[in-house]
Formats: structure tokens, C-alpha cells, sequence
DNA sequence: TCGGCCATGAAACATTTGTTGCACGCATTG
DNA sequence: CAATGCGTGCAACAAATGTTTCATGGCCGA
């Protein structure tokens, strides 16, 4: 196995955590899930809360390295120490090279998306999410990079508008949706440079169509923004790095789909709750607590 | 005389301090200062580190009106607990009505997650980066909402290392790729609560595989994440709104790419530049100026 | 089926914890 | 000067803490 990065004592005990007795995996958990208390509180009253014998919390520790409870709260409370400030507080501008230069470009990343995404339009979000209420179906097209926040985008609007939303192309060659397109219809194409032909060719269709045409895109003057009735810019080049970021276009796309549910009002609601309903039905999720 | 808002113990602690002995205001600067060590370490302990005697910590304690050492503790420990008094927990339930209501939830989106972005440990990215460097083969896998974070990923890895990089369950049912893991090779797995059981699943296999398990999740104690090499966080829950944020695992999702292509050298940007070659040549994209 | 092993809970253990009683020092007051 | 009150350190105390031991019960291999 691999290098098991040990930088805190709480990885430690998730690496260690599947292979050790059925106890004290659930004491494990007790811990990792309140790891606060764990270093306030004593002993003997965790084990109450967690139900569980004190006992096991020696052994805990003792079975993931350290000599004994007492050492393992130590290490966890040194952990949380507050005094050691976050490592990407912001001036962390300062070392670009050697062996953290790794470690720079992810914050500068980071930093640089958070700084792209307030700059949004939130009006144009809402009017987009009026019109895709309107609409009597939706399309959905993103192709190579952005084929993953079409997908969401897909996802999340099925969850309460199940029959009327699907990506182009699903069924088949994406022609022949391109001739399904209708009036009254809302097509969303999302891209950046540079542009596919496949994802210009949807958004002219949907022009011809007269189907409402949202362009998620990264410029005004993007191919698939011609015409477009709604155009949602974000910032793809913003960021440092090989890729063009997608944050911006995925934080359109959850929050199109959010003001679309919440315009939906107790219908798209109930809806939601169906699907939800029919999930747990399903079993699909992992029952809460530990 | 009125009674000086309570808020805080510490604040309380202040208010009375110049009203008290000498030994005992040195106590409670002390404290003051201190006060994680306060909440953390045996009051013997602190009584050494200040230069003072054990009892003085009792008697501070009851001459600012609690019943003794034990209870203001308990009261530092509360005032100091992290769940609470998250920034956005407070004020983002406050429903605003009127025209621009969806305005503000789309802002309140926005910015929310832009201040997630730069809480992403950027350590942890590097190390999973260099973990999938070294992988001879890179599974990855998320289901529902999550699914399309694992296709981006996908996505982009293929670009530059093209046959080692696959999600799970592409080709046939999830269980045929789950007897295929390997030492050596590395498991992504994304998801957030609910948890899916497909994707624990997956986790465990990994685990079971001796493969390098990384986790793409919303907390420590997501039960993909036990045994993990390494655990990515990001907060899916901060954001308002109906659906669970992504933006933070997608930023995690592409730098890691970003930074697992760095790792990869000259090597990496050859196979980079020839799958551009290949899409160019096919004529994918439009070209530049229209 | 037996024997050994391991996980687990209860109880006994030594240690450490917070507290309190006591004596001393110092300043103030009659 | 003597008496009083308060602040302070020391040491002894009971309670609580973390640890260890032991007995029990289930599991797997021989």
C-alpha cells in the first residue's frame, strides 16, 4: 500500500479503522465523529454517550500506535490547536518554487476561483431560471469537459421535473434530437474556448427551432451564445493551471437548477420528495448514524 | 447595578479581573491567554506553565461566580466548540421575500461556496496527486450528483494518460470492476451524505484490494473515507439552497488533475499534445476567429 | 468435538485530578 | 503595639480518571 500520509493522528485512525475488531471500529467512529468532545471530555464519559465500555478506548488507542488513551487525546488536541494558522490563509503567495511549488499552484487555484465566482450574474441566473420554468421540456448539451455539468445540471433537474429534462444525445445520434427541438422548448449549451462544432451545431438548431436557447458560456462572443435568449458567463481561463476551470460553470448550473426548483414552488416540492421516497425505498442510501 | 452582558466566559472573566487580587488577576490573564490550553490540559498542568499555585485556579474560578475549577471549564469548552456559529449557518435562514428573493439566494450560493474554496487542504491534493502518479492503473468512481464530478475527472486524466484511467461500472456491472482492483493501482471515490452503498462499496473492495483508496467526501467520518490513503474534503452542506454544493469537490476534482499532470512531466505533456493533435485533426473544435 | 485464540465487559487498581483546610505573612486599624 | 482581616502557598483529602487484570463467550482451526 501506499505512503499512508499520517499528517494527522485522525487519519491515522481512519487507515487503521477497517481492520480492527467490531467494537473498536465504533468507538473509532465515536471519535472520529466527535473529535472535539474527545478532547475535552473524559474518558469514561464518552464511552456513556457511545455506549460502549471505557476499556475500549484504551485499547483503541493502543491498538493505532499510541501508548494509551491519554497519548491519543494529546495528539488529537494538538491537532486542533488553534494557534497553527491555516497554511492557505492567503499569504501563502510567498514560496513559488521548490519542493511546494505543487502546494502554490493548488492554493493559487483555489484562491482564483473563489475570487471568479461572486462575479456571476445573478439576474441573468434568475431570468434563465424563469425561462426554463416556462418551458414545456429542456434540453441539455455540454460536450468533452463540460459534459460533466451537463450531466449534473441533468441530474438535478430530474429530481423534480423527471419527464422533461434529458441530454442531447442520449437516445441516439445527437441529430436526431436536433430536430425534436419545438418552440416553447428551452435548450441549455454549455462551452468554452475551444468550441466544438457538435455544441454549435445544437445551439443553431435551437435557434432555427425557435426553442429558447441558454448559452453557458465563457464569452459573449462564443459561437453558441449567437442568438442565444440567455447567455451565463463564467470565467474558464481564470485560474492558473492546464485545465480551464469549471467551478464557475458548475456553480451556475446548481444554482439555475436551485431558483428553477424554488420557482417550481409545492409542486416541483412534492416532486423532489417522490424521488427522495423512492430512493430510500430502493435502499440506496446508507442508513444515518454510526 | 446592572449585570455586564454575560456573552462570553471570557468576556466575563475580563469584566471582573481588575477587581481581583493580585495572584488571581495573573491567574486569569493567564487563562485569557490561554485559554485552548485551558479547556485542554489539567489544571495542575496550567498552575506549573504560569508559575502559580493549583489552587488559585479554583479560587478564580468561584470569585467569578461559578461553582469552581471544573465548571468554568466545561463553560470555555462550550464557548469554544466549533459546530456552532458557523458564518453561514446563522444568517443564511433568514428567507427573504419580495421580487428579489431569488437574487439573494442565488448571491448567498455564490458566495458561500466561494468562501469553501479556499478551505481545501492543499497538502492532501498534492499527496493524492503524487499517490495517483505512482499508480500503474486509476479507478474512479461517484454516483448520482457525485457522478458527474467523477466523469470530469476521468475526463482530464484521459488526456494525458489515456488506457489507466477508467470509472467503474463503464464497462458492465460495478461488481466486475470491483474483483479487477489491484495493489498499485489507485481507487477515487466521491460522494457526500446520503452516502451511497454502491459507492461504500467500492470503497471497501479497494480497501480489501490493497489498492490506494482516495476519498472525495464532505467529512472524516463518511464511510467511504475509512481506510482511505488519503481524504479530500470539501463542504457540500454550507452552501444554502435545495442541493448539496459541488463546486468544492469538483475544485478538488480538477486539481488534482492539474497537479497529477504537473507530476507527470514531459511525458504527460506529450500524450497531452498528441490527443490535441488527434482532436484537431478530426476537427472537433472551430477554429479560432469567426 | 475439542482446544486455543481473540474480542468483550466488569471490576479492581494506581494515579491524577480538583478541592479544601490550615498556617504563615503582610497590611490595616483601634 | 496588638488585633484583625485578607491574600497566599502548602499539604492532605476525596473523587474521578485512565489502566490493567480477570472471567466470560463466541469463533475458527485441528
Amino acid at each position: 500500500m501506499a505512503e499512508p500520509a499520517k499528517s494527522s493522528p485522525l487519519s491515522e485512525l481512519r487507515i487503521a479503522l477497517p481492520s480492527l475488531p467490531m467494537r473498536l471500529q465504533e468507538v473509532g467512529r465515536f471519535v472520529a465523529a466527535n473529535d472535539y468532545d474527545a478532547t475535552t471530555r473524559s474518558m469514561r464519559d464518552l464511552a456513556a454517550e457511545a455506549g460502549a465500555d471505557p476499556a475500549a478506548f484504551t485499547r483503541l488507542a493502543k491498538a493505532i500506535g499510541y501508548s494509551g488513551w491519554d497519548d491519543l487525546r494529546a495528539a488529537l488536541t494538538e491537532a486542533r490547536r488553534p494557534s497553527q494558522t491555516s497554511p492557505f490563509s492567503g499569504r501563502a503567495k510567498s514560496r513559488r518554487h521548490g519542493p511546494h511549488a505543487d502546494v502554490a499552484l493548488v492554493t493559487d487555484k483555489l484562491e482564483a476561483e473563489a475570487a471568479g465566482l461572486p462575479r456571476i450574474s445573478a439576474h441573468a441566473i434568475v431570468e434563465a431560471a424563469r425561462a426554463l420554468h416556462d418551458a414545456k421540456r429542456i434540453w441539455i448539451t455540454g460536450y468533452r469537459s463540460c459534459r460533466s455539468v451537463a450531466e449534473l445540471l441533468n441530474y438535478e433537474l430530474r429530481l423534480f421535473r423527471p419527464e422533461q429534462v434529458q441530454i442531447v444525445g442520449t437516445s441516439g445520434p445527437d441529430d436526431l434530437d436536433l430536430g425534436a427541438f419545438r418552440p416553447g422548448e428551452a435548450v441549455i449549451v454549455i462551452g468554452f474556448l475551444p468550441y466544438t462544432h457538435a455544441s454549435v451545431r445544437v445551439a443553431q438548431a435551437a435557434y432555427r427551432a425557435g426553442a429558447t436557447l441558454i448559452a453557458i458560456a465563457d464569452s459573449l462572443s462564443a459561437p453558441m451564445a449567437e442568438g442565444a435568449d440567455h447567455v451565463l458567463l463564467f470565467e474558464a481561463a481564470s485560474s492558473p493551471g492546464f485545465f480551464p476551470s469549471l467551478t464557475g460553470a458548475l456553480a451556475i448550473a446548481q444554482s439555475l437548477a436551485a431558483v428553477t426548483f424554488s420557482l417550481g414552488g409545492t409542486a416541483a416540492k412534492k416532486r423532489l420528495q417522490d424521488t427522495e421516497a423512492r430512493l430510500a425505498a430502493a435502499a440506496t442510501y446508507v442508513s444515518e448514524k454510526g
